[in-house]
DNA sequence: ACATCAATTGTTATGTTATAGCGTTATGTC
DNA sequence: GACATAACGCTATAACATAACAATTGATGT
């Protein structure tokens, strides 16, 4: 339960990742991991594109960003959350290989993200339910949609949440009641 | 454990949940709805709009079934898989309100999907986990990252799966090794 | 150093998924 | 019938993502 370690330790680590999977982190990739680890949240590919290139001072338009998100996504270095179509650098760069499944807590009403690891306990039940079925589990992270602790308290007044809200309750939609 | 429950009865199913939630299930609505249940297979907007229109002879755009399948998600009668973009009928309909959630296994080289229910024990530990964030859960489903068994077989080989292959395996991207 | 080959990056075009906005039709209520 | 509201139709456009090919970089053998 290390807290927060140094940006340029991780950043080593990240490097250290990938030479063992036989790929480079080069310039720009770092560059784009570096960005998705300061800002700290999930990013579009686009949204990186702009940050990317004030960051650096360096246009980088989109496609270059999305191939550099698959080389990352494919090393482990950054998780692809497919609720909000956005990116996140992997909260577990230093841990090296053998770290736990990621659980992405997604609010559905602010977009909000937490991250919190899964037990050995829940994550083996996984494995067994998948082979069962045949399947080999593939599954870098798994994402939950969920009303956080703010949109809950600001439910039926003004917003009073972090930013925007992309609230929409409308018409008989029963907008879920498990 | 009842095994596949006629067409009918799950449209009726359907209906009566609807109304007990203060939806209409109308023609168009009910249309897209029971191409989903005989399709059998998550489907995207467009290929729905296509076949909703081939089935009912009456052209339907896109943006119609959007419309539809928004509400057809937020009766519970429809999910959305947000790794593939498409959408698949609920298979609990005539389940009715109180059923357990579901899980996705969709696999990432030929997109098949399989569904299978989760335990009441590991509900109740996502249930723990997300309460003990400060957060509400509002999954309706989940969706895991697989390789189905067809795909596992025909690794390496030529492709024999059941149809084509969105596989791509190419320099160092090492597609999962967890 | 130089030739060569593969990987990475740049660039343009295009495909796919999804929503906005507004007008029209259907349905229920008084 | 007059009115309000929900559902639907339609066009345009936004947001997300990939294809295809050219240019550049970097490593390797000679």
């Amino acid at each position: 339960m290390d807290k927060k370690p140094d940006l340029t330790d991780v950043l080593q680590a990240a490097k250290m990742l990938c030479e063992r999977h036989g790929g480079k982190l080069t310039t720009k990739r770092l560059s784009v991991l570096e960005v998705l680890l300061i800002e700290q949240k999930p990013l579009t590919a686009y949204e990186l594109a702009d940050l990317v290139s004030r960051y650096t001072k360096q246009v980088t338009k989109p496609m270059s960003i999305y191939r550099i998100l698959a080389f990352l996504v494919g090393q482990h270095l950054a998780h692809r959350l497919n609720m909000t179509h956005k990116y996140v650098a992997c909260s577990m760069i230093h841990q090296c290989d053998e770290h736990g499944l990621s659980q992405f807590l997604i609010c559905s009403k602010c977009e909000q993200v937490q991250e919190v690891a899964m037990s050995n306990q829940m994550y083996r039940n996984f494995q067994q339910q998948i082979s069962g079925a045949g399947c080999i589990f593939n599954s870098s992270h798994i994402e939950l949609e969920v009303v956080c602790s703010q949109c809950q308290t600001s439910e039926q007044s003004a917003s009073s949440s972090n930013y925007e809200e992309p609230n929409k309750e409308e018409n008989g939609y029963a907008s879920s009641t498990y």
